[in-house]
DNA sequence: ATGTACTATTTTGTATGCAGAATTCATAGT
DNA sequence: ACTATGAATTCTGCATACAAAATAGTACAT
């Protein structure tokens, strides 16, 4: 049995990231290292060295002597953001191999049709979405690109309890989809990519309205 | 005057960026905590977030109870982050203010003709490169990419001194670098971004050769 | 009420201390 | 010579301690 040795940085980086996505943070407000360290019942020294990972991926901001807060949330980044990943996994998917695109095929329809009950909880919707596009890249040899993707999604998930509740962009999401899979499925690569892209602009779209205007 | 107040960590996580540019340290070894903190002037713990930054940029790898190495280079690796740059900075670019750009066109231009003599120090023949690419993307208003394009461009630094020497390719490069020019002063926005895709493409199969071939 | 000088408190940034894991080295056995 | 075993050493990972900066609070002047 392997038992699990990772570094108490890292453990604390993805609790962190958990909350994050229950909403238990406000964008904004600063973090008292000493309390959040009690709290985890860990040393600040650990703790840091999350903050400063997460602060890396964009998740927190932090000023000299001011320490760290989560970074506020603007539909103005969220645009950017989606920007981003649209272009690195469209990436990942034109780099991919063909011939394990199309094995896969067939299940990301699956996975896209299976989508989620509107009625499912917010949790296990991103759930199935996060599976969906996970699946997707997962033929891509560009392990860099992998994981910079992952570490510019860590970014976007202070986005992700503003997105509860609305049913109706569900459908167009799981649409989008199946259309990917289907372009994969007859081996059109570029377009496949294409859609992709797509995908994650009327997404954004899609999501915007939900997003509080930042006064400024 | 503003005086300078930065953390430490950031301004070791330069300082160790600089001697990985001169060559300071070999691929793949492993980093003496105590040893570079004495070195550098400073305690651990300020090295080790600075490390822990490094290592978020894939420019170091960790693991557990064995601490941090600087990662080892590999042609594969190479090809990864020019394709990530690749995509990034075309997007920067696509996403880019047209008028700003068709302004900035002459700048391009001049400074892709003033391309140092091939008998120039390596150190400004990089200088010179970033440069110009810095400057090709600093019209982009999406912060998160340029943020994005540094942090993965940190983590080339590591090929930087193995570049060194052969000048065949610098006409090359300034040719490529004209060619972008040029098509932005013209307004062909969409074919300058190829056209930089293309010179981050070549200028990978450029470096190939230098870049030791790993056994696995 | 508003602003200012000053003090007290909190909180960060950095240094140091410590336990345990990893590595090295010496020794013994085959 | 090579491997195995175990003590000695080194080094990391985490905890704690401390100094300086930032914040909050207070008294006082305008």
């Amino acid at each position: 049995m392997p038992i699990e040795r990772r570094p108490l940085r890292e453990q604390i980086r993805e609790e962190l990231l958990r909350r994050l996505d229950r909403g238990d943070f406000s964008a904004g407000t600063d973090i008292n290292e000493a309390a959040l360290a009690g709290e985890l019942g860990v040393s600040r020294t650990p703790l840091r060295e999350a903050l400063i990972t997460l602060a890396g991926e964009g998740v927190l901001e932090s000023s000299q002597g001011r320490g760290f807060r989560f970074a506020p949330v603007s539909k103005r980044e969220f645009r950017e953001l989606c920007e981003i990943v649209a272009a690195l996994e469209s990436l990942a998917l034109e780099t991919s191999d063909p011939v394990y695109l199309r094995e896969i095929a067939p299940e990301l329809l699956r996975l896209a049709r299976d989508f989620p009950d509107a009625v499912a909880e917010q949790q296990v919707i991103e759930r199935h979405d996060d599976e969906w596009h996970d699946l997707l890249v997962s033929g891509c040899r560009n392990e860099r690109l992998v994981d910079l993707i992952t570490s510019v999604k860590a970014g976007m998930r202070r986005y992700a309890h503003l997105l509860a509740g609305d049913d109706a962009p569900l459908e167009r999401e799981a649409d989008e989809h199946c259309k990917v899979a289907e372009l994969l499925q007859k081996g059109q690569l570029k377009d496949a990519a294409e859609a992709l892209r797509d995908n994650w602009v009327n997404g954004m779209e899609r999501m915007m309205s939900r997003i509080p205007s930042t006064p400024e």
